[in-house]
DNA sequence: ATAAGTTTGTGAAGAATTTCACAAGCCTCC
DNA sequence: GGAGGCTTGTGAAATTCTTCACAAACTTAT
């Protein structure tokens, strides 16, 4: 694939991941073309933006025509890492894990669950959707043996720098994070954080701050 | 309070927000004082950024010494509208709204979800947390005589736009959204969306297209 | 084949955000 | 009370990200 020279910003990625899941939906409804003009609009963002991110990656368009979609769908696909299937486990059996496990778009997208961990030893063994809850004992380990790519974290803030640097040790690459804390980790691990108490201060901010 | 010139960026008030959690966590501890270096450090972040996101809203440091715990904790509480009680409404009665009533740092934090609403005939009427689940129907209504601040929205993309121009209309200021799409608001709405499939593909491409 | 109408791809300009660097101020110790 | 050692607050510089604007290229219509 053309390697990305400079720098991808993350803000270029989150839209494209957002193009992907649009583009998807006219490929769907058979749609052969799209404008970046119609991608904007559907995207919430301009038609210049469209067309920056996706030259940082090659020249896919026609000009006078737009962007084929089907094309472009299997392109960016190719470009997130979607071609490949992923390994992940999640870590927490508590409410936010489960509701993960039923997310639809996780397999869908490619993102296998091949383990689900919790250290509550009412939790351990009981079936969990597909999988098991296992012994959070066993993680580092299982991570090791099975080449896991990615963990979700879905434990209380306070113990969430240890599994950490546990599955770190253990060889995980990239971690999703649920828990309300900032993650200690070396350079070349990828960490996205959700933190929900932070979105809905965000609010609460603009609604006191607006208009002046 | 000391208003805000400028507009401020929202990087900042994640930090903020960032920043009064661990400030909470040293004042809980009894700790007096703390500099902008060590609230850098807890949060992954530089001191300079530390001092220069603290001074869009005042001069709250002594120099030489640092920051004084509890005074900026409440301080910033002002800031980011936490004195202040906000009334939510929680829409979609799924896994992702059940978790999200459960999360404790809600009602903690100011949040008072004052009502859950489901179109699901089956969910209606159903005991849930502290609430009973009622029939989106009736959530316009209700948003407009509680004087509901935020809605957060839980439910598939597929629906939220429609869910949203309603509540939008009733008087709702602020919308924090769990579906997978982008949403259209007049600009003085404001409005998060936590995408978790976005968030994966972010950690994807990181994997496919680190190191170099 | 030509003209008219679109739309891309992209340097350059502009805006926003982060980092730098240092004067000014405060504390502590002697 | 003066000296030494920290730490803040902040303009200015550097960097990053977004928007602009237009030549080049393609389609369609006649």
């Amino acid at each position: 694939m053309t390697l990305p020279i400079k720098r991808i910003a993350e803000s270029t990625v989150r839209r494209l991941s957002m193009y992907l899941r649009y583009l998807e939906g006219l490929d769907g409804l058979g749609q052969q073309t799209a404008s970046s003009d119609e991608l904007a609009q559907l995207c919430g963002t301009t038609p210049a933006q469209v067309r920056k991110d996706l030259s940082f990656f090659g020249s896919f368009g026609k000009r006078g025509l737009g962007y084929p979609v089907h094309g472009l769908t299997e392109r960016l696909r190719e470009i997130l890492g979607l071609s490949h299937a992923w390994q992940v486990v999640i870590v927490g059996a508590g409410k936010i894990g489960s509701a993960l496990a039923e997310y639809r778009g996780f397999r869908q997208r490619g993102f296998q669950v091949v383990g689900v961990y919790d250290k509550n030893p009412e939790k351990i063994g009981r079936p969990w959707g597909d999988a098991t809850v296992r012994d959070m004992l066993a993680l580092a380990h299982d991570v090791k043996e099975k080449h896991v790519d990615i963990a979700v974290i879905a434990i209380p803030a306070d113990d969430a720098q240890e599994v950490v640097d546990q599955i770190v040790a253990a060889g995980i690459r990239a971690i999703l994070s649920f828990a309300p804390t900032s993650l200690h980790v070396p350079p070349h691990i990828a960490v996205k954080t959700v933190n929900m108490a932070m979105e809905l201060e965000g609010l609460s901010f603009a609604l006191t701050n607006r208009g002046e």
